[in-house]
DNA sequence: CTGGGTTACGTTTTT
DNA sequence: CGTAACCCAG
């Protein structure tokens, strides 16, 4: 038996090494889960089995990195050749060795949901479908859950019984056309089309299931129908096969998570062993308490006792404020009170909220205050625009077939090509039966364009061309540098030298040192490679290493993540639980099983929140207090009043200069610590803060900060905790920043 | 055809 | 409030 299975009570020990057979593992909050995963998928390597034998299924990118970095400590680098990573990432690779089969080719694109809805879009406008009678977003989500759902555009379109889903199938109809015809796939399609696979080539899905002996399924209660089906296809002959998952923890219905995988788990597998985790590691006493009380209102649920053997903790704080930005500000408050009474660091810290719009109040105060905070989520790097055009020169460079990029660049940067060019281009390739880009370079152009049009159209190609030759002789870092250059849009998002364009300016050079960075780790990789990357990457992914900062995000993106001290703010009627209209019961359980997964991410300490008012849309408006708050026991909480002060302490909080607008950073946060599980998470009160202790800055030294450089103390203001630096940045000139979290050293 | 300016409109949550 | 579609003048 293997020394580090002593790290594991009986119950996962026996999860980890029962390695034969269907195996579901129904386990709580804070349980051990990934600890088990890792132990196991180690345990099945130390038996001798081959590594690429195995594959695993995470829910993030980083969540299969973090554990294979762990399974390496404990196994060494045969990790490396694990399948491990998201169910979209790792069949997207499966299909680019399979993509012939089906009619593809290995460069395909991949559209995320911004692309899918602009092709919706304009398929709508080509069939003359009213946008306002139908919302396209609405059109969107409705083809990609029929997909989900493994309906066809065929069949939707026989079983349409109102306008709505006659034009839905339609549009469905035409979407899987254009798709096909610009070599590209969605989202949904990366499971669909691996599973349409499979089942018209038996002997490829015998390949996999013979390569992948061993599977894992993290996240299972979170799985759609498609990937339920993927998975019990490929386990069908070798059946080792492992789901993890906690139903109480579902949180995904409203994009195809089917509860129903759980059930049918124990239906297709009738000998499957079944183990139970409900020894929490993460968090006290009152959290776990607060967390049942709350869960317990759910019709739809597996019941299960979550234990501790952790201390008791403290109560519960709940906190009024009279708005959104008092809100903010009490967040503040807090964890400075915090930092100073525990030994904790700002990195302990998390504050999740129902909906992005959110942040934007927590935000201010957090910089206010010039506390730093990564944002997980909001609008993520590679959804920007100005990332997302030159991401489609890209493509349309990988993959000549992608006409939907081709139309998103046309005419950017601005080379005069318009509407009605456009469309005489898109007509004129539509006569001749050509595609898109092979249009571009038509000696015929000028039959359906006067000479000046065929000429920008023709130059646009040649462009593009250029690239797609350049391509075959040096790497993608140079490959994008070029282009960007060639584009000349560093140079113009200089001159326009608004904050906005700067800001994308530095985006843009950073998507350049993305691909260095992606072209020295993968050289082999190419553009496809990079691509799919950028496509698949979550924002819980693209978060930033170790930073010391809290970490505000919405509640989905907390998922798997734990806090020392967790702030959920804005828990008002119509916020949280978030209502559109009207609130069925199945949904108004998908919200309090979202609470309940805030609330377990909390280790040591609990804040919950609420406004009295806020702004909404740009409006003032009143609130009530959320149901979910009266669900939690009384003696578990301590109330805390709206107070009357708070105008004046935010005034003079506020006279800071603002932070520099910079590009929003990259971060990542601790998942559990193997190390940290049996370890005292309790905090030490009696120990001084570490945060607190002495600095010997003076007034007229020279001093260095991690984000803003060098610069030389102008005045400080306060003692002890409190002490405020007045600090001229070289850089960026005068900020005004609190001692004991600027880090400050002397230069 | 472009770009500026306006107005209308909307928000879950995400691979 | 912030973005996206829309309109009009140059």
């Amino acid at each position: 038996m293997q020394a580090f299975l002593e790290k594991l009570n009986p119950v996962q020990r026996e999860a980890a090494t029962i390695i034969d057979g269907p195996v579901m593992i129904v386990a709580g909050a804070g349980s051990g889960k990934t600890r088990v995963l890792t132990f196991r998928t180690a345990y099945i390597i130390a038996q001798g089995k081959r590594p690429e034998s195995i594959l695993a299924l995470t829910f993030t990118n980083k969540a299969a990195q973090e554990m294979r970095a762990r399974i390496t400590e404990l196994v060494g680098p045969e990790s490396k050749s694990i399948w491990m990573g998201t169910f979209h990432s790792l069949f997207a690779r499966i299909l680019r060795f399979e993509a012939e089969h089906l009619g593809y080719e290995r460069n395909f694109s991949i559209y995320d949901s911004d692309d899918s809805l602009q092709m919706i879009k304009s398929i709508m406008n080509s069939l003359n479908i009213s946008m306002q009678q139908f919302p396209p977003q609405g059109i969107r989500s409705r083809i990609s859950s029929a997909k989900n759902q493994m309906i066809s555009a065929k069949a939707l379109k026989s079983s349409a019984l109102d306008p709505l889903i006659e034009r839905t199938a339609a549009v469905f109809e035409e979407y899987e056309r254009r798709l096909k015809l610009n070599n590209a796939m969605d989202f949904d399609d990366l499971l669909l089309k691996p599973l349409e696979l499979f089942q018209k080539h038996k002997e490829i899905l015998e390949r996999y299931q013979w390569r992948f002996r061993y599977i894992m399924v993290d996240e299972y209660q979170d799985t759609n129908r498609v990937q339920y089906k993927l998975i019990k296809e490929i386990a069908a002959l070798g059946r080792n096969i492992c789901v993890v998952g906690d139903d109480a923890q579902s949180i995904y219905a409203f994009r195809g998570a089917d509860i129903r995988n759980i059930l049918d788990f124990e239906r297709d597998y009738p000998d499957a062993r079944v183990f139970r985790l409900e020894q929490n590691y993460r968090s006290t006493k009152m959290i776990l308490a607060a967390a049942d009380s709350v869960i317990k209102n759910n019709v739809d649920q597996i019941r299960k006792t979550l234990w501790t053997e952790n201390t008791e903790g403290e109560l519960i704080t709940l906190t009024v404020c009279d708005d959104d930005r008092e809100e903010g500000y009490k967040i503040v408050q807090k964890i400075e009170e915090e930092t100073r009474r525990r030994k904790l660091d700002l990195k302990d810290f998390a504050v999740l909220y129902r909906t992005n719009a959110q942040s934007r109040s927590i935000e201010d105060a957090l910089r206010r205050n010039s506390i730093p905070y990564i944002i997980v989520g909001g609008v993520a790097f590679y959804k920007r625009k100005e990332i997302k055009d030159v991401l489609a020169y890209l493509r349309v460079i990988a993959n000549q077939k992608d006409a939907e990029s081709i139309l998103r660049i046309i005419n950017y940067p601005a080379r005069g090509i318009g509407e009605k060019t456009v469309e005489a281009v898109q007509a004129f390739a539509k006569a001749e039966r050509l595609q898109l880009f092979d249009a571009l370079t038509s000696e015929k152009l000028s039959s359906v364009l006067n000479e000046r049009m065929a000429n920008a159209v023709r130059g646009f190609g040649a462009l593009l061309q250029k690239y797609i030759a350049l391509k075959e002789s040096v790497n993608v870092s140079e490959l994008a540098r070029a282009l960007v250059d060639d584009l000349g849009i560093l140079r113009q998002f200089k001159d326009e030298n608004t904050i906005e364009s700067l800001a994308r300016r530095e985006n843009v050079l950073e998507l350049l040192s993305a691909l260095t960075e992606f072209n020295d780790l993968h050289p082999d990789a190419g553009l496809d490679g990079f691509l799919e990357e950028v496509s698949l990457v979550s924002d819980v992914d693209q978060a930033e290493f170790g930073r010391n900062a809290v970490t505000i995000m919405t509640l989905h993106a907390a998922k798997g993540l734990e806090f020392p001290v967790v702030f959920i703010a804005g828990l008002e009627e119509g916020l949280f639980p978030l209502s559109n209209s009207l609130l069925e019961r199945k949904e108004l359980e998908e919200e309090r099983r979202l609470f309940y997964v805030g609330i377990t991410r909390a280790m040591n300490k609990l804040y919950l929140m609420y406004a009295l008012s806020r702004y909404r849309f740009g409006e003032f408006s009143y609130s009530v207090k959320s149901r979910f708050l009266d669900e939690i026991d009384e003696p578990l909480l301590v109330t805390e009043g709206s107070s009357r002060f708070s105008a004046l302490a935010r005034s003079q909080a506020a006279p800071n200069s603002y932070a520099a607008p910079k590009p929003r950073v990259r971060q990542q946060k601790s998942v559990d610590d193997t190390a940290k599980y049996f370890a005292d998470t309790m905090p030490d009160y009696e120990n001084e803060s570490q945060l607190g202790k002495r600095q010997n800055h003076r007034v007229g030294s020279r001093v260095v900060h991690d984000a803003f450089g060098k610069g030389k103390i102008v005045a400080i203001d306060g003692r002890g905790d409190n002490a405020r630096a007045t600090v001229e940045f070289d850089s960026v000139g005068r900020k005004n920043l609190m001692l004991k979290f600027a880090n400050l050293k002397s230069a």
